[in-house]
DNA sequence: ACAAAAGTGTTGACCTTACACCCATGA
DNA sequence: TCATGGGTGTAAGGTCAACACTTTTGT
C-alpha cells in the first residue's frame, strides 16, 4: 500500500472520539481492539488535516468509523501531557510493528510521526446504535460496542478520556436536549427513563420523570405501543424538531 | 535579535489566554494592543514547547505577561476552523510586517509558519488584579485591562474566544468556588455580590445573596472594616482553603 | 434625629419528591 | 379476577425570591 501521507495532516495534533450508544439499559461505548501489542484497546481516532476544521476531521472520522452523517458531535477536553504518548510502554510496541505491519506504508519517516508527541482534542458523539454498522479502520482488528462499565484497560490515556466524556455527556444532558440522539426515532418514556438512568447510574422515579419530560415539551406523543405485555400499553413519543 | 526558533515548538497549534480581573465593579480583560497593523488589539497568546504539557504552556504564557505563578487556569475550548487565521485579512499584514519589524528573528521560514494554519487552544485565567504588574511581549505594543463591556474590535476569532471563555466562567463560577480567585484576601460581602453581578450582568438581592453564600460554608467572617461611610461597617471575610 | 447601608428574619410562591390511586392488558 | 406495569393526581417538604425589620455608623 502506499505511504501514509504525514504532510496531509497537521503533525503532533489528533482527535479521538467517544461514540455513545445505547442499547439493553445500557450505555455504551464504541472501541477498537488496536492490530498492535497484546489486548490492546483504543478509541476511534484520527489526525486533523490541514485542510479541514476540527470539527470536520471529527465527523469524517465518525464517518469512516460509523458510516454515519450528520451526528451529534461535541469536543469536551483536550489532552495535551507531554508524555501521554512518548512515555507510554505501548509507543514502544508501535514503533516497533508499525514498520513489520505495513514496510512500505509506514517507513521510518512515518512511523517517527505517528509515534512522536501527540496533543489531543477530545470529542464525543451521540449515536442511535442500531444505525450503526462499525466499519474497521486499517489499524483495528474489530470495533466492538462495550458497556461504559465493563470498559477494559486501555492504552495511552484513553480511559482518563472516557471519563471525561461521560462527565461532559451527564453535563451537557440536562442544559441541552442531546439524549434523544441515542434513542431510535420513536421510543416510550420508560425507555427515555431508562437511557438517563444508565447515563447517571441512578434510579428516578417513574411518575415524576415522566412528568418532568413531558414539562419541557419538547415530546409529541403518538399511538400507543401494543407491546404484548399483560400491562397498559406506553404511549410512543418523538422528539419534536421544530 | 537571533532567529526564533521554531524548532522548539510544535507547530499549528497554539493557545490563547482570556485573562480575567476585577475592580472597580467591573470584570475586565488583559488585552494587548499589537505593534502590526492599525489599532489591533489581541489576546495574549502563545506556542507549545514540545518539551512541555498544554498547561505548563498555558501557565508560562501567563507567567510571562501577568508575572504571576499557581494562577487558576482552565481550558475551555479548541477553536479549529481551518480559514480563522489564514482567512483573516490580518494574517496579511502579519506576512509583510513581521520581517520588517525584524528580519533575522523573522526571516521567510519563520514568518511562514507564523502566519500558517492554527488551530488554538482557549484557556481562562482567573487574577487578583492588584497583584498583576502586565509585562508585554515582543509583539506587543502595550498590555491593558478592559471591561469585557468596552471590548474593541479583534483580529483573528479572538472576540469569540473571549465570547466562549466568559460563558464557560459563568458555567463553572457556581459550580466550583473560583469567583474568590479574582478578588483579593479580603473582601466584604458586597465587594462579592457585585462581582457576581459584573460577570452575570444582572443584579441579586443584597439579603438571599448573602444567605446563599454564607450557606456555602467556604467563608470565614473575620472583623470589621470601618469604612468612614455614615453606616453599620460590613464585616470582612476570607475564603476558606481548607 | 436622620440617612445610609449592613445584616437578619419572615412570608409566600414555586419546584421537587414521595407515594397513593386508577387504568389498560393478558393470563 | 388478578398481577403487572402505565399513567395521573396529590400532599408534604424544601428551595428561592421578595421584602420588612433591626442594627450600626457618621452627619
Amino acid at each position: 500500500m502506499k505511504k501514509f501521507e504525514i504532510e496531509d495532516y497537521i503533525s503532533q495534533l489528533s482527535m479521538d472520539s467517544v461514540i455513545f450508544g445505547y442499547e439493553q439499559k445500557e450505555l455504551k461505548v464504541l472501541i477498537s481492539k488496536f492490530k498492535f501489542g497484546q489486548d490492546s484497546w483504543v478509541l476511534p481516532g484520527g489526525y486533523i488535516k490541514k485542510t479541514e476544521s476540527i470539527d470536520q476531521a471529527a465527523a469524517r472520522v465518525l464517518k469512516e468509523r460509523t458510516n454515519l452523517e450528520n451526528i451529534y458531535l461535541e469536543q469536551f477536553r483536550v489532552f495535551g501531557d507531554e508524555n501521554r504518548i512518548v512515555g507510554s510502554p505501548f509507543n514502544e510496541v508501535m514503533k516497533k510493528e508499525l514498520p513489520l505491519f505495513d514496510a512500505e506504508r509506514f517507513d521510518e519517516e512515518v512511523t517517527a510521526w505517528i509515534t512522536s508527541r501527540f496533543v489531543c482534542i477530545g470529542f464525543y458523539a451521540l449515536v442511535d446504535i442500531n444505525k450503526v454498522h462499525p466499519q474497521k479502520g486499517e489499524f483495528d482488528e474489530f470495533l466492538e460496542w462495550r458497556s461504559f462499565k465493563d470498559i477494559p484497560q486501555m492504552v495511552y490515556d484513553h480511559n482518563e478520556i472516557l471519563h471525561f466524556a461521560l462527565e461532559a455527556l451527564r453535563q451537557h444532558l440536562d442544559e441541552k436536549l442531546i439524549g434523544f440522539n441515542l434513542l431510535p426515532e420513536t421510543f416510550t418514556m420508560r425507555e427515555v427513563q431508562e437511557l438517563y438512568e444508565a447515563i447517571y447510574d441512578k434510579a428516578f422515579t417513574p411518575s415524576n420523570f415522566q412528568k418532568k419530560m413531558l414539562d419541557l415539551n419538547v415530546l409529541e406523543r403518538l399511538e400507543k405501543k401494543f407491546t404484548g405485555a399483560q400491562n397498559k400499553a406506553p404511549y410512543l413519543y418523538r422528539f419534536k424538531k421544530n
